[in-house]
DNA sequence: GTCCCTATACTCGGATAGCAAGTGTCCGAGTATAGGCGG
DNA sequence: CCGCCTATACTCGGACACTTGCTATCCGAGTATAGGGAC
């Protein structure tokens, strides 16, 4: 089980607009070329987020994307359903109704105890994600990121939206 | 985000060997007739659950699978881990150090803030399947599975094992 | 000097190839059994 | 009648195609801006 590359890059994304000055957008091939990953590839991450929005995205000239929301309203699980799909991770195809032991369809209980205690872990790491945000990321990123880096990035953003 | 089919697959199997006599093996073959699915791709997720140290396995006539340890040692965790493979979902590709604001490696922080984030939701998924094991998962299938589905099955083993 | 218009450059969005991993299958290596043969 | 030996049938294990979905890319649709011209 492998989650989509695209997570790490929308995260990481969603962390650098919280940044922006309100009302300014910043376009798909500056957050490309801030993280090093193929800016035609990352577009696609970023339609995803525009999807679920949880961005909004204006175009032409002096256009890009923007957080939709305040980063303490868009959770880590809000960006892993948008990139990664929304749905579980363990299918459970119900396979305990076949072969030689299957009955009539209306003695199953509703659901397999095993698809049960499948989804109950599912929550549990739905349950953890949601719970940081990309404000709570931002907060922990100040003692743990290198203050130059911080400054070298604050500067190149301030190159960049002139 | 998806889980290997063959991991559903593998847990019912484990299911059904808790419930073999003692000494006896059950062939891949007749667990996938059991389940209703494709033998030759059922042997597959067998096997791995033999590396893994799950099931034995004896060749020849009489030969079969069966549990390497009592059910209650055996955990969901135990089989997700054997099918579906052991490295983390989330892979850190360490984006933080590229782009325009990189500065040296020895000034960043051992773990992104993100990837701890992802981990301890992951942390919680591996801990609630932990909890669960081939024993109590056929202790919750008592209450769960239609009385006349464990007639037909148990008259189906002892069919097959003679 | 001010307003308007047009051309431009820049942006997103969806449609389009390439590739790796999961899915599905097959045949060869190995072993316990069953039957036959000799004592 | 008993024990041994061989042939057999059945099992797992790893090597081999195929398909799905993720990875990566490109070009067209749309828009705000900048510059020039008219008033």
């Amino acid at each position: 089980m492998k989650m989509s590359e695209g997570v790490e890059w929308a995260v990481h994304c969603c962390t650098v607009l919280a940044h922006l000055p309100a009302g300014l957008g910043l376009p798909a091939a500056r957050l490309a070329e801030f993280h090093g990953v193929p800016p035609t590839y990352l577009a696609k991450q970023l339609q995803q987020l525009s999807a679920a929005g949880i961005v909004t995205s204006s175009r032409g000239r002096r256009g890009g994307y923007r957080l939709a929301r305040s980063p303490a309203d868009v959770s880590l699980l809000d960006i892993v359903l948008a990139v990664d799909g929304a749905e579980p991770a363990f299918r459970c195809s119900e396979i305990r109704r076949r072969g030689p032991s299957q009955v009539e369809d209306r003695l199953y209980s509703p659901v397999c105890g095993i698809a049960a205690a499948m989804w109950r872990a599912e929550s549990a790491w739905r349950k953890e994600l949601s719970a940081v945000t990309v404000a709570s990321l931002i907060g922990g990123m100040a003692a743990d990121v290198p203050i130059d880096a911080v400054r070298k990035g604050a500067a190149w953003l301030q190159e960049v939206l002139r």
